[in-house]
RNA sequence: AGAGUAGGAGGGUUUGUCGCUGGCGGCAACGUCAGAGGAAAGUCCGGGCAACAAAGGGCGCCGCGCUUCCUAACAGAAAGUCGUCCGUGAGGGUGAACUAUCGCAGAAGAGAAUGACCGCCCGCCUUGUGCGGGUAAGGGUGAGAAGGUGGGGUAAGAGCCCACCAGUCCCCUGGUGACAGUGGGAGCUGUGCGAGUCGCGGGUUGUAAGAUCGAAUAUACCGACGCAUGUAGGGCUGCCCGUCCGAUGUCGGGGGGUAGAUUGCUUGAGGCUUAUGGUGACAUAAGUCCUAGAUUAAUGACAAACGCCCGUCCGCGGGUACAGAACUCGGCUUAUACGCCUACUCUCUUU
RNA sequence: GGUGAGAUGGGUGAGUGGCUGAAACCACCAGUUUGCUAAACUGACGUACGGGUUACCGUACCGGGGGUUCGAAUCCCCCUCUCACCG
């Protein structure tokens, strides 16, 4: 397999209102601090994966905050996301996933990547079926 | 030297690796150029621009209100005037059109504007906690009490008269003007707030305005085919005849228009330099420059070095602010580590 | 991005510049009633600082800071926070 680069352009955004909607209704969710994450598949689209990243405005009120910490959400899944994406590739759809900073203060870079490694080997996991039964039990829970 | 006042300009630089957005070149891979602020913030004012509304004028409503001046405009800026408060001072805060007419001013107080409680003076008699009248100098109340002080005058008093002082009005002088003056004249003189009057300005809503294109699904309307003796059903009628319309299916056309896309969208009352005019804000002329344009939303992450500041055991350690464009300009307000420049003030020391 | 509304005791929530520390309702506390409770009735009831032996008295506080006024919860300016509307 070729070299991959880490790149995170506007293709791979998730973006338009309706697709969203639709996420945020009907996709799975967990949690792994500082983030929350909704993910679900549908059918093959250009990307394998299309992300949305995000920091609450109730959270942090002033801009800079949230634009730091959407940068650096960004850089930790640019460098880290080629795992689900071959995973996504031999399944021949496309994952849609949505990432909420929902920690109180700003972490560090180290620790938002550590966490973020954390984050999509959690996705596979779930998508791989080794456990679904485990998975289901915790989203009819909450 | 220390403390301070006013104004002004800044508020990092370089390298490497991995990325993001836009422009240009290229079939593509990719290359190359550009990429946050003085406040981008709060949204407190004023414009441009856009849509909608609208004959013209008056009244009403809202905003502003010392003068001159600047500006596209403003509740902004510049230069001044007068009052008041703070500061030893350099300075800073705050206020200001007019008052003819009308209203309000709680409690306290006799009285808040046709003023008499105590007091003072006069008169009368029934001689006393009496009645009538005059009086705003004194007492007490209050934020404010009929301009203030002194003298004359008087029964006692009072701008009743005079001198000085404060204000108002008229004149003179100076100033474009607000206003000023050891200027001349007039006894003209309570305070605050509001209504009112005068002058100037204001249509409403905001780029999520608005314009263009436009899937999928449903479908107004039109045509063809199919069904049908033009059917079910409906209109005209009390009923029948007659006559008119005509659902449901398939295909095609088709308008409005949703998701979405494009546009609005960055060259503008633009910046910089010089000259001229002006105390100044600013204006005029010449030259020169093009400098973000995203849309679930780019301008970043990591590492290293250099600056700058603080501390130092001279090895080094710590700090490097406030804060992120969203149609766009002119202001205001608020946040801001750190030093820098100019002018000025006060205190101390030395000469 | 734009537009608008609000903040008053523990909670809800009135309040025309003047006897409003602040109405009213709920909660809390005490009492009456009851075998015990509930309901009902009666009363009391904010916080801070200072003074006083107790009873009590004084001052300040209406999101925060300035201003206007004789006097501000109320009028004006700035800041903080909360909520709503516009695709």
């Amino acid at each position: 397999m070729m070299e991959r680069r880490n790149t995170f352009g506007k293709e791979e955004h998730l973006c338009g209102k309706t697709a969203i909607d639709e996420l945020y209704n009907t996709g799975d969710r967990f949690f792994i601090y500082p983030f929350r994450i909704l993910y679900k598949r549908v059918p093959k689209e250009s990307v394998p994966v299309r992300c949305l990243i995000n920091a609450p405005k109730r959270k942090f009120k002033h801009a800079v905050d949230r634009n730091r910490l959407k940068r650096l959400m960004r850089e930790a899944y640019r460098k880290n996301k080629h795992a689900l994406f071959e995973m996504m590739e031999k399944e021949e759809a496309t994952m849609q996933v949505a990432i909420t900073y929902n920690g109180d203060t700003i972490e560090s870079q180290a620790f938002v990547e550590k966490r973020m490694r954390k984050v999509l080997e959690q996705i596979i996991q779930g998508k791989d079926g080794t456990n679904p039964g485990q998975r289901r039990q915790g989203a009819e829970r909450s």
